[in-house]
RNA sequence: CCAGACGGUCGGAUGGCCGCCUUUCGGCGCAGGCAACUGCUUCGGGGGGAGGAAAGUCCGGGCUCCACGGAAGCACGGUGCCGGAUAACGUCCGGCGGGGGCGACCCUAGGGAAAGUGCAACAGAAAGCAUACCGCCCGCCAUCGCUUCGGCAACGGCAGGUAAGGGUGAAAAGGUGCGGUAAGAGCGCACCGCGCUCCCGGCAACGGGAGCGGCAUUGUAAACCCCACCGGGAGCAAGACCAGAUAGGGGCGGCGUUCCGGGGCUUCGGCUUCGGAAGGCACGUUUUCGGGCUGCCGCCCGGGUAGGUCGCGCGAGGCGUCCGGUAACGGGCGUCCCAGAUGAAUGGCCAUCGAACGCCCUAGCGGGCGGGAACAGAACCCGGCUUACAGACCGUCUGGCACU
RNA sequence: CGGGGUGUAGCUCAGUCUGGUAGAGUGCUUGCUUUGGGAGCAAGAUGCCGCAAGUUCGAAUCUUGCCACCCCGA
């Protein structure tokens, strides 16, 4: 799908981010992030929801709730040429949406990749 | 009005801002083409966008690939009262038998145990062509005792008759009652049950009636089995196409190979195995030199690769209506096109209304405050089954109470 | 998404086909042995057989429906 951003969809991205162990866990979500090689172009976003977070209608409720996160912070905030991944826990399908704001622009600032223009 | 039974429909609503997937129309641009047009990018407008279970994957089909002369049989698996519906089914409809409920109604894997085999632990005398532990009864013998001296005889022994009663068990070979008897027994009779024959009703399952028999035939087939019917296997990660890749390694078989040495076999023609050299290949700057690898074909193992397009949305299709049928369902006509994602669209935020539920007030009706919607997300499609589910509404019917 | 398998003692598994008694190893408890520990020896405890219905006189076992976990598939 097309959206306001790049999104991942090979699992061997997702494992790349995952290897480089960069990331924030906040109560809402889990961030990683990662410099491409080549460090240009736009940010792009994965999400991602184990079968921890609940059955398939939690899974998916938390995913799009990142995902309309994701359309609201990071074309505005995020260092460009990085890749980033959002893993849904628990509560992200119950948490008020003002916390979820929160969560993810606390965890770009202590990832550093916070940009403020 | 209360309690209940059955069938069906729905399963949060409205609006605002910002987005997503798909389809269609129009415009600009680019590419291809003589053209019709096609594809891509972008902008704008219109249409559509989760479920009754989308779930579990328990059945049945379509579709695809694989296998296979046809057909039948065997094996294995499934189904199992009768009739019908259907593409098919283990589903549905109508009926029958059995069980439950005052009733509406509900439940029911419900063929065959006189084709054969197996099993029935423990207990009990005995568990399947029955048997006799305690007991009951008769006869004979004999002792104690009694005696009116004729006998009567407890207890015991022997030989029989019994299946009433006791006791065991899930189950003990018809049940209840009357008669009958030494005691008993379908021994006789009545009713019930069972079996056989005949008649009547029904397409049938089965039901009703009459007569006869005199009780034979324990249970278990969700034990093996018998009978009847059905079934080739795997699944859209099926399968097809495009792009890319198919390197190095191990095993087996076949073909091919110059020389030397060792071993084994030999029908002395050779065959086979191990090691080395030559030759060949590519690499290091060229020669020298150095280290490395070892031909071809097929199969298998193992390893690597994991993108895109199609399949993929007109169908046993939805809705309305009429006709046939008790019904499931079938037929005619009209009308509609109605999700197609792939780290996976159908959403995010806000406002208003709001069911359940909780608390308070009230005799009750009702009112106030809080609260903020069950189970759950298409993944090739369809018909069922099963399981999960807050609640709302409609219809038909049953029982009870009150009133007319 | 599709296909297959397994649930029994704290742990690893038999028993299920062919229905009546639930077992082995290890671990645990107690005692003996030893100066003490380990090892060894002896005795003992331990289970709604994953859950629920059904068939049967009787179910870990047979049938059906759920639940959990594991494995495989371009």
């Amino acid at each position: 799908m097309r959206t306001a951003f790049e999104r991942l969809t090979r699992r061997a991205e997702f494992r790349r981010l995952t290897r480089a162990r960069r990331s924030s866990a906040r109560p809402g979500l889990v961030l990683q992030a990662l410099r491409r090689p080549d460090g240009e172009g736009e940010a792009r976003v994965g999400l991602t929801a184990s079968r921890r977070v609940g059955n398939a209608v939690r899974r998916n409720r938390a995913r799009r709730r990142l995902r309309a996160l994701a359309e609201k912070v990071i074309p505005l905030h995020a260092k460009h040429g990085h890749d980033y991944v959002m893993i849904a826990r628990v509560g992200t399908a119950d948490r008020p949406f003002s916390a979820l704001v929160e969560d993810l622009e606390t965890a770009m600032k202590r990832l550093n990749v916070w940009r403020d223009d």
